[in-house]
DNA sequence: GTATCCCTTTGATATTTGTCAATGCAACCA
DNA sequence: TGGTTGCATTGACAAATATCAAAGGGATAC
């Protein structure tokens, strides 16, 4: 290898890692929602390729220009911000048929960092390419409005876990959506791998790493859950979310 | 008035409101903002005329159905999230030129509550004819997804608040927040009314009101601004930016 | 196979923020 | 003008979470 290429440069797109949303079966999940067979296969041809990640590979950084979205094909990721005085949030967490990417659409740099928490392969939606598509193809354009403003909602709801959930509740919340996500996904409500550590899940939630813990521990104590490191299963559903009705529960 | 008609009820557009990006102060920071002279003329045609509000009207509410964004013409809003077990988290507060609704996108339907915090101004611009228009004219069409996208990264800065942030820090990054933003409007960036009550501050920074009254009180001692009441003077702004810097300020 | 390292759990204590309560201030209305 | 009402401030105390510390468990690398 010649000295003025970087070991570490990984390619940007994997070759040979063919990818069409037509025979995807996370098409109704996915960015091709609601299209013609006619458009997904015009949508076929921007997608620019996939690229494969290996657990803790990033794919992209904040300050990276930004040039593509992202659909997670498969794995786990995670996005996180950090700031200069050394602050650091995670921001969400991603998995099959979710976007990445979009918070670089506003100053054509990324301004968060995505990383592969499992083994993992997204595709590359070059995002110049999607404008002129949407142009012309009307319900492509309102499927990807519909999922930036998804977006904007889901964040609305992580602000109202952060400011005005206790920690039990913070975690209940977070178990009840994996669960959901993953049952959309065909995979099992109830257990599941956590791909990501309690520092991780603690920074999403705004809790320390030992509060999660305790509070997994907690769930385990009272009978809703059995949690054993990066395993969960999820054994009384209507016990976590009751747990998310505060104390008064001022319902009706 | 006829009994069928309610009294509350409010005109969707206030008649004689006339609204034209082409003429408007705001546009700069607006939805316009790079649109060519001819281009801003067709989106005049595109804004639904415009809408007054008092103080304490809603803009429209959560459970509404979706059909126009708003921009504010002039006025204070502030946006919430209200859950069936009671919680209330306030997620924003908008000032002139910027954009409201756009949660309402992805399912149709409003998601949270927009309220005039004092009277206001804002145009309507109908989201159907919006996405026609930027289908034909692609800087509007990446405009608009810049918009969305900042806001999806505006939501992430709320949640490294909200997660990483002690209770003095988040009501520092607030007030270096309203001041950047009213500067960026012409007014004084160090002395300026406050629009919402201590109550909605605390609910957007995840603190209760009496932590925020603690907060402002100190501030105050600490000669870093002058408060009473709803009037702030911001006296030692880099103060307040030392603020942000966590104890251990691990920097470079 | 085994040693290492990172992650997790748990306990004791400190700090922060929330809760409850009382008072003060200011604007608004009659 | 005076009273009412809502908002803000302040204090004392309680509760939640963070911090510090130690030890155990699994996965990974060699």
């Amino acid at each position: 290898m010649h000295a003025n290429v970087k070991q570490n440069v990984v390619p940007l797109i994997t070759p040979g890692l063919k990818v069409a949303c037509s025979q995807c079966n996370l098409r109704e999940l996915c960015l091709p929602f609601g299209l013609s067979d006619e458009d997904m296969s015009r949508l076929d041809h921007l997608i620019g390729g996939g690229r494969k990640l290996k657990r803790g590979q990033h794919l992209y950084r904040a300050g990276d220009p930004f040039e593509s979205i992202f659909a997670v094909r498969s794995g786990f990721f995670k996005t996180d911000v950090l700031t200069e005085d050394g602050r650091d949030q995670v921001t969400g967490f991603q998995m099959a048929g979710e976007i990445l990417g979009m918070d670089g659409i506003s100053t054509e740099v990324h301004t968060c960092n995505a990383v592969a928490l499992e083994d993992s392969e997204v595709c590359l939606i070059p995002f110049v390419e999607l404008e002129m598509l949407s142009s012309e193809i009307h319900s492509l354009q309102h499927h990807l409005h519909k999922v930036m403003s998804r977006e904007i909602v889901r964040d609305h709801g992580v602000m109202m876990l952060l400011g005005t959930m206790r920690a039990e509740e913070r975690l209940a919340a977070f178990l009840l959506n994996l669960s959901q996500r993953f049952s959309a996904r065909g995979y099992s409500p109830a257990e599941f791998h956590l791909r990501m550590t309690r520092e991780e899940i603690g920074s999403y939630l705004g809790l320390k790493l030992e509060t999660v813990s305790r509070a997994f521990s907690r769930f385990q104590d009272e009978g809703l859950i059995s949690v054993q490191q990066k395993h969960v299963r999820i054994v009384d559903i209507p016990g976590l979310k009751a747990l998310l009705a505060p104390p008064d529960g001022r319902i009706g």
